[in-house]
DNA sequence: CTATGTAAACAAC
DNA sequence: GTTGTTTACATAG
């Protein structure tokens, strides 16, 4: 029904005096908690004594499942504190907010349900870790930096605008790690259907002429990024990195991934000589959830035979996770090349 | 030095 | 315009 609420009415007024006995670790002032736990209740602008990321934890504690939008936030916040009604006109108080909810471990990210109307707005919640122990201080997140400029630059500063584009661009690279888990997340989804032979069926069928041919990719949000037709095989372009392998510094594997099509004009499969049957393991994608290496079983890609619909039926081939038929299940290879050389990182089948 | 608040750049939606 | 991520900076303790 509502496993996140929208509406801030739903939750705010539970009653004026919430407990505010639960732990927010602050390693400044350990011990002494006298105004952390004494007696809140008596004085509802206690809170604005408050930390930031303790506030957001007392309302996401009172909060159905712990977790509220962004906007229910803001309204508690403005009827439970002081901090929106002392910054009238500014909006630094819901900067802090999303500064917070943002930085601190004790908050994630939740997507909301996909029945609840198209209400695609993310949710916060608080971590099981907050629920037991409480939030910790924000300020977790500063690495030993040393910064202590005395120079106080008004302006815009050179410096300032080039952290600007660095967060900025770290922005988006969680975004696109967060593509790539929902790309693996549809790859393990049991509900999700792989391609079936009828959009193998409409793929165009390239010519001879043409060494590379864009093809129409069902593939796509299984993470092939496009599916060219060469000369020799169909392969599907590979060749982009996720971001947390270059994170590392490694190279992602699947350079040259080939996957073959069956059922190709004959003067195209002619000019063959290696096959390569790839199956690609959820997981390859990602070190972060490489959790899954060997412990899903291999998905196939291009098992097809246009000339044989027979060969891939559609029910079994449009169900995950897979279970291969003509091919033995891909060796678990390590994520990160470490247990295997190079050329068996991807599992292959070489024929002809 | 740490904790906190605030401003701001910037990306994606 | 809103939301989310991140860095820079100021200031209090």
């Amino acid at each position: 029904m509502h496993g996140i609420s929208t509406k801030a009415e739903n939750q705010l007024p539970l009653s004026p005096q919430y407990d505010l006995a639960d732990g927010y670790d602050s390693p400044g002032s350990g011990d002494e908690d006298d105004n952390a736990k004494c007696s809140p209740r008596e004085d509802p602008n206690e809170e604005n004594h408050q930390p930031y990321a303790r506030l957001i934890h007392q309302a996401l504690i009172n909060a159905p499942d712990h977790t509220m939008v962004l906007k229910d936030i803001y309204k508690w916040f403005e009827v439970h504190t002081d901090k929106a009604k002392n910054n009238k006109g500014t909006k630094g108080w819901q900067n802090s907010i999303r500064h917070n909810l943002s930085m601190n471990g004790g908050f994630e990210k939740v997507e909301p349900l996909p029945g609840e109307g198209a209400k695609s707005r993310n949710a916060w919640r608080l971590t099981s870790e907050a629920l037991l122990h409480g939030v910790k201080s924000t300020t977790r997140y500063r690495s030993k930096t040393p910064h202590k400029r005395n120079s106080r630059s008004h302006v815009p500063a050179p410096q300032r605008q080039a952290s600007g584009a660095k967060g900025g661009l770290a922005a988006k690279k969680a975004h696109m790690r967060q593509k790539q888990a929902e790309r693996l997340n549809i790859l393990c989804d049991p509900n999700v259907p792989i391609p079936t032979i009828e959009t193998a069926q409409n793929m165009p069928i390239p010519s001879i002429e043409h060494a590379e041919t864009p093809l129409s990719n069902p593939f796509q949000p299984w993470g092939t990024q496009q599916l060219f037709c060469r000369q020799e095989p169909c392969f599907a372009d590979m060749s982009r990195s996720p971001m947390d392998w270059q994170d590392r510094g490694m190279d992602w594997p699947n350079q040259d991934l080939k996957i073959r099509v069956e059922g190709l004009p004959q003067e195209v499969l002619n000019g063959m000589n290696e096959h390569r049957d790839v199956q690609l393991q959820p997981g390859t994608e990602s070190p972060q959830i490489s959790g899954f290496y060997g412990a899903q079983p291999p998905v196939p890609f291009a098992h097809f035979d246009r000339n044989d619909p027979l060969s891939s039926s559609p029910e079994s081939a449009s169900h995950g996770p897979f279970t291969p038929a003509d091919s033995t299940p891909a060796d678990t290879y390590d994520a990160f090349g470490t247990s295997t050389d190079s050329s068996s990182l991807i599992p292959t089948t070489m024929t002809c």
